[in-house]
DNA sequence: TCATATGATGAACCATGATTCAGGTTATGG
DNA sequence: CCATAACCTGAATCATGGTTCATCATATGA
């Protein structure tokens, strides 16, 4: 089924120039970028932007993936922490800093966060990242530091609520009531009403 | 400087269709819907809508600012049952739900959301919903059931991270999380670390 | 070195959608 | 009942951007 024919060298060169240029440009400019932009960034015609990726969308979720894997390794590396002894909730809160923050800064992610429920990221992908993210949870869980019914399911919520167009003040605000809803009733329920 | 000449009979009458179709067309497709259908609910040829309306653009800020104004009464409603003795934490929730839902279900508003910060609404529109929703918040801080700093900035925020188009499950989870984060600390801080 | 499969090129094609304007209608005041 | 200013119509114009394909170039194995 599949064809494991190398590719010819200028091919296979072009095929990295491509990604690379996609991801500078989608990153930058967002996922409407035209692909003329791209394939000018790369230095080389469409027709071979199409040759490599059938549709803009592959290209697109390609470079997805990446944005997403690297975010992924972060939540691993503060998982790895905190088994090494360091506190839950500021491992925690502090990925989902960077979560934010790379919701607001990387367009590719910025529009992720919009249409997340769309086919965005590979089985395999996202199983590793729900695996990294589920350690952060349990962890804080187990520190008595945030509800204890937060599932996955809060942290998507959280990504795909991050206020990206808002200048950063706004962002700060947000994530500080944001967390304070992920904490709230951790240890007791002596503020409801 | 303004031009009162009252418009021609058919003129009026075309005007108002053009303001209810664009209405129905907006809130059910979203802004994005193209003029020609506008036209085509409206009976009309897409010249007539350049005549009254002269760019889309002026178009969708007119139906929504009928949609912010709905809102706003909803607010001054909520906000008159809290001087006549309702539950101020119930009333500003109920109102916090009524956003939710039509962010989540009406496409202009939704697209509204999206893009608070361009110049949505007009002064006067903004300055009455805001003085409702100060009514509001203070009431709630005056009962002590939110958190004291709360303020038109977080009611925004409130709007803008909406999750609109997540499973109805996920807004009302989101909706949960969102309200603790606005009462925590509301009476204690006994839930910090 | 050469044949040729593989790869590259970019103008052309197609679709969508906002906006315009030349020409045909009609409400309305006198 | 007219004259005519206001209106209306909708095909045409522009602009954007994804996608294709006939044509040309070259990497590579024999």
């Amino acid at each position: 089924m599949g064809e494991d024919r190398p590719l010819r060298a200028d091919a296979a060169r072009n095929r990295g120039r491509i990604l690379e240029a996609a991801t500078r440009q989608i990153m930058a400019r967002g996922p409407e970028v035209p692909m003329e932009a791209i394939a000018e960034d790369a230095g080389v015609a469409v027709g071979t932007l199409y040759r490599h990726f059938p549709t803009k969308q592959v290209l697109v979720v390609a470079v997805l993936a990446e944005c997403f894997g690297a975010l992924t390794s972060a939540a691993e590396a503060a998982a790895d922490r905190i088994d090494a002894g360091a506190s839950a909730i500021a491992e925690f809160t502090a990925f989902a800093r960077i979560v934010m923050e790379d919701a607001a800064g990387n367009l590719a992610m910025k529009a992720a966060a919009r249409s997340l429920g769309a086919d965005v990221h590979e089985a395999e992908e996202r199983s590793r990242g729900e695996a990294a993210m589920t350690r952060l949870l349990d962890a804080a869980k187990a520190e008595g530091t945030v509800r204890p019914d937060l599932g996955i399911e809060d942290c998507y919520l959280f990504f795909i609520t991050v206020p990206v167009d808002q200048p950063p003040a706004m962002r700060d605000r947000w994530f500080e009531l944001m967390i304070a809803g992920f904490r709230a009733g951790a240890v007791s329920r002596s503020t409801a009403p």
